[in-house]
RNA sequence: GCCGAUUUAGCUUAGCUGGUGGAGCGUGGGACUGUUAAUCCCAAGGUCGAGGGUUCGAACCCCUCAAUCGGCGCCA
């Protein structure tokens, strides 16, 4: 039973009057004791298939009747154009099997109300029964733009040479500062869920030089936010011998990679959603400017905002700083005391490390963190002494500079929170499967 | 960790100053040969989140708890 026949093709005309055979789901079905239409889904689309009882039999027309939304069929027909159906083509039914059926007693419960109530967005109920709710349109297109971004990625570094690397899941120790690890027990021991690949990246960029990956990171924020998930997914690079300014290159050029593909491939997706597609054409074509730190606190502080030198940029400022933006911005050179050990201090003014972020418009906060690595041992023993980090958690980090370091760096960027920005999406979850956050773990 | 809000049928909701809970969708039955979220008629479906209190009487007022949602901090 391969199918080889999508509805996407038939709407787009490639079977007119032919006699085949679809597979899909029942979207929604009417009419009357003498005809009815089913509206056929698949992955690709839908159409409205005409069943009228002389055609088919009285046995199957009311196999047809009792064929509830969501009931799996093979239904075969002649494809014909016809104005009066929705994308311009109909089947006119000959037979009909239904696959697999549904029991009136519990009838799909994802209904025309309860998506009207979210709105594009998503209720308690929604979240609950996730697991149908991923089978409607909306979810659907998601899911296909996710896919698409998540090919631009691994596009644009296979492209530029880079090596794909897995890192593991299972760490010993923290790459952040914070204690937002998650705890998990390991044979008596405790271990933790990798928040980042990237220490395990500088262990192998002295192999690699131009490294890669998308992998899951986990954070035990209780953020309660549209932003932020326990579980994301990274992608994250390590380049040898590379600058700053030429770690942001690649952060911008991947993400207008992304933009760019979805707008060539998922202009339709995107517009079924609602998105502006001149907003995706403007972060995929225009360049994105560098603003130094302490320009970001001048310009918030002639904005009246309350904010000293020194302090990081919550995500209350990033918002007023970048509600005027129309593009993403990268601000760079934060204050040495903002950040952790392993950004890389600016040699010309030993008070900033060398690092970056991208903000993005439209107030979905930041999607790149990244910069220049702290490469030498000496400087790399000294930071960690300024924090009063203890050293023998991340020996075989400083073992890397031990033997032969070079400048070097990378960023991280939040898939999830690319696909949410330039999807539009109300919240993270939207854009992802099975979303997991500090109260959801389930289904 | 902090702040705010919500909880009534499978879903979405109305419910006034406390006086025996209404509707739409969905489901079941009926009518209808071109419907577009089809339409029309009928029916079933509710210990009003849980527990306690006040009261002659509580979905409504008070207390405790729970679940969920939104926001902040932190970050991608």
């Amino acid at each position: 039973m391969v199918k080889t026949i999508f509805i996407g093709d038939v709407q787009a005309g490639k079977y007119d009057g032919q006699e085949v055979e679809l597979m899909g789901w029942v979207k929604r079905s009417r009419g009357s004791n003498k005809i009815r239409f089913v509206v056929l889904r698949d992955s690709t689309g839908v159409i409205q298939c005409v069943v009228k009882k002389d055609a088919i039999g009285d046995e199957s027309f009311e196999q047809v009747k009792g064929a509830l939304i969501e009931s799996s069929i093979k239904i075969t027909g002649m494809i014909n154009a016809d104005e009066r159906a929705d994308g311009g083509h109909e089947m006119v039914a000959t037979s009909i099997v239904i696959v697999g059926s549904v029991n009136p007693e519990h009838p799909f419960p994802i209904t025309e109300s309860a998506m009207k109530a979210a709105d594009g967005g998503e209720t308690e109920f929604l979240l609950d029964n996730r697991h149908l709710y991923l089978r409607t349109s909306r979810m659907t297109a998601m899911l296909q733009m996710r896919s698409t971004v998540f090919g631009a990625i691994h596009n644009y570094f296979r492209d530029l040479d880079f090596t794909e690397y897995q890192a593991p899941n299972f760490v010993a120790g923290a790459v952040e500062g914070g204690s937002t690890l998650f705890e998990v027990p390991y044979f008596g021991k405790k271990v933790y869920l990798t928040q980042s690949w990237q220490l395990y990246a500088e262990a192998a960029m002295p192999a690699l030089e131009r490294l890669y990956t998308i992998a899951p990171s986990f954070r035990a924020e209780k953020s309660r936010t549209r932003r932020h998930l326990t579980e994301f997914w990274h992608a994250e690079m390590e380049v040898a011998w590379a600058t700053n300014d030429e770690i942001m290159s690649h952060g911008e050029g991947v993400v207008r990679k992304i933009a760019g593909d979805l707008l060539e491939n998922r202009s339709t997706e995107l517009e079924s959603i609602g998105r502006d597609l001149e907003l995706v054409a403007r972060y995929a074509d225009s360049p994105y400017p560098r603003m130094r730190y302490d320009e970001a606190i001048e310009t918030l502080q002639g904005m009246g905002v309350d904010v000293e030198w020194g302090q990081d940029l919550d995500y209350s400022k990033e918002k007023v700083l970048t509600q005027d933006f129309d593009v993403p911005h990268f601000l760079t050179h934060y204050p040495k005391i903002a950040k952790p050990f392993y950004h890389r201090v600016d040699p010309d003014e030993d008070k900033y490390v060398l690092c970056h972020d991208l903000l993005a418009p439209e107030g979905y906060g930041e999607i790149i963190g990244g910069g220049e690595r702290t490469w030498s041992e000496a400087e790399l023993l000294a930071r960690l002494d300024e924090e009063g980090t203890d050293k023998a958690a991340y020996q075989f980090y400083i073992d890397t500079r031990s033997y032969g370091g070079v400048p070097h760096g990378g960023f991280g960027l939040g898939v999830d929170r690319v696909c949410s920005w330039l999807t539009g999406a109300d919240h993270i979850r939207e854009v992802i499967p099975f979303p997991r956050d500090s109260r959801r773990v389930s289904p």
